[in-house]
DNA sequence: TTACTTTGTGTTGATTTTACACAAATAGAG
DNA sequence: CTCTATTTGTGTAAAATCAACACAAAGTAA
């Protein structure tokens, strides 16, 4: 029979957003080498436990939270020596969640949970800087071509809540008239019949909703979310 | 430390197509429990093994070819009895060749190697057949997005030869005189000086070859290769 | 009451996409 | 040799989509 002497993680790159930040969620080890630094949320699997269950259950016990979107990434395999104990190969999933949803609580295994807003997250353990780079890409383009930004958003949000969000994460200007045109265009998303102010001044707006009923019966219909500016 | 009883391996899904088909490369198992019923291209990583060259040595070994193109399609290991002697968890890769550049030849590990048409693959082992679904999506979706059409060509090709590649992958009507325009208006596709007949009537027609090096300077200046049809 | 901020809305010109048909080059049949 | 069948090669016009753009309405704070 094969001999093998690999182990098998799971790690996670868990995305939040507010207030025209995007956060990345980082985890800070208590033990071993690199006890201090910060790390993605992750860990080994157990011999009988799905790759998803392990990605939810590290997330639950290092910091508390359960996602609102979850989708494997990649696997990290091809540098032998990514962790420098012993062979680990980790499979690398991408998470979405509203921070405003949980508390960060730290685990035993950890000495801290923290947010970190995308441009100032301090150099990660492992190969983790990679995970994070090609999660920021894949949360970039998706966001284009799925109705994601709606899980790291409140369930009832402005219209500006949401074009913020775009700009924030595609790092470009967008045409407010021509946004809401076109998301409104779609029928995916609903308004509701309530009005709040939030800031100190400026006209109330509209709570918005995303249905996502709506949206699984237009996928059957071959319908193509997709929202791109110049 | 942690102990864990799991095995890692890597499948591939190889596409070819040729003559308005499109192929999937199985192989027929010589030994196991699972002997003589077809699979994917596979096998278990060595212990200072990258994944990558892990899946060009199956793929040499099992079936005497080197791809085109190949990139990482996703792992599965949410299944804890995929395989039911052990657990395994197998990091599937997604592969283009051009059938025509390689005589397969099974190894002595496979009893067979061989190219089914992707409609008529018979009902593979383990959890393949999910492998197969999914990389079929992926190619489908990808041939819209990025230039891997040609990886299934010769260098150089007529413009029907890339036509048909993509109405039978897509399984949609396309007409052909937008989709010359929309590609040859990327300036990817060059035209050659030759012209040859192929055929047994018609009008000979030229041949026409990728310009990678073309590609990848427009990459670098924010060009998105996108071909969809009505 | 005035200044400031944020929401909400429509039109026009430019660009892109779609639909569509016929001539040119060749092979094969008669 | 001519007629038919087959495949390549090409342009235009109508329709749809996209991009750019400005001002009134509803609120707060001074």
């Amino acid at each position: 029979m094969i001999n093998q002497n690999i182990k098998i993680a799971v790690d996670a790159i868990v995305f939040g957003y507010e207030k025209g930040t995007l956060y990345v969620l980082a985890i800070q080890q208590r033990f071993g080498k690199l006890a201090d630094s910060w790390v993605l949320p992750g860990g080994f699997i157990l011999d009988d436990e799905p790759l998803i269950n392990a990605v939810e259950r590290e997330l639950k016990e290092e910091a508390g939270i359960a996602v609102n979107y979850l989708e494997q990434l990649g696997t990290f395999g091809d540098d032998v020596n990514r962790d420098d104990r012993f062979r680990v190969i980790s499979v690398a999933y991408f998470a979405l969640v509203n921070p405003k949803n949980f508390v960060l609580k730290a685990d035993t295994d950890a000495k801290d949970a923290k947010w970190f807003p995308i441009n100032e997250i301090p150099k990660l353990g492992f190969d983790h800087d990679d995970m994070v780079k090609l999660a920021h890409q894949r949360l970039k383009s998706k966001l284009t071509y799925q109705p994601i930004g709606f899980d790291l958003l409140d369930a009832e949000f402005l219209f500006s809540d949401l074009e913020n969000l775009y700009c924030t994460i595609l790092e470009q200007d967008i045409d407010r008239r021509n946004f809401r045109k076109k998301i409104l265009s779609f029928g995916i998303v609903k308004e509701t019949n309530k009005v709040v102010k939030i800031g100190a001044s400026g006209r109330p707006g509209k709570l918005f909703s995303f249905d996502k009923h709506k949206y699984n019966q237009l996928l059957k219909e071959n319908f193509q979310f997709d929202i791109r500016f110049a």
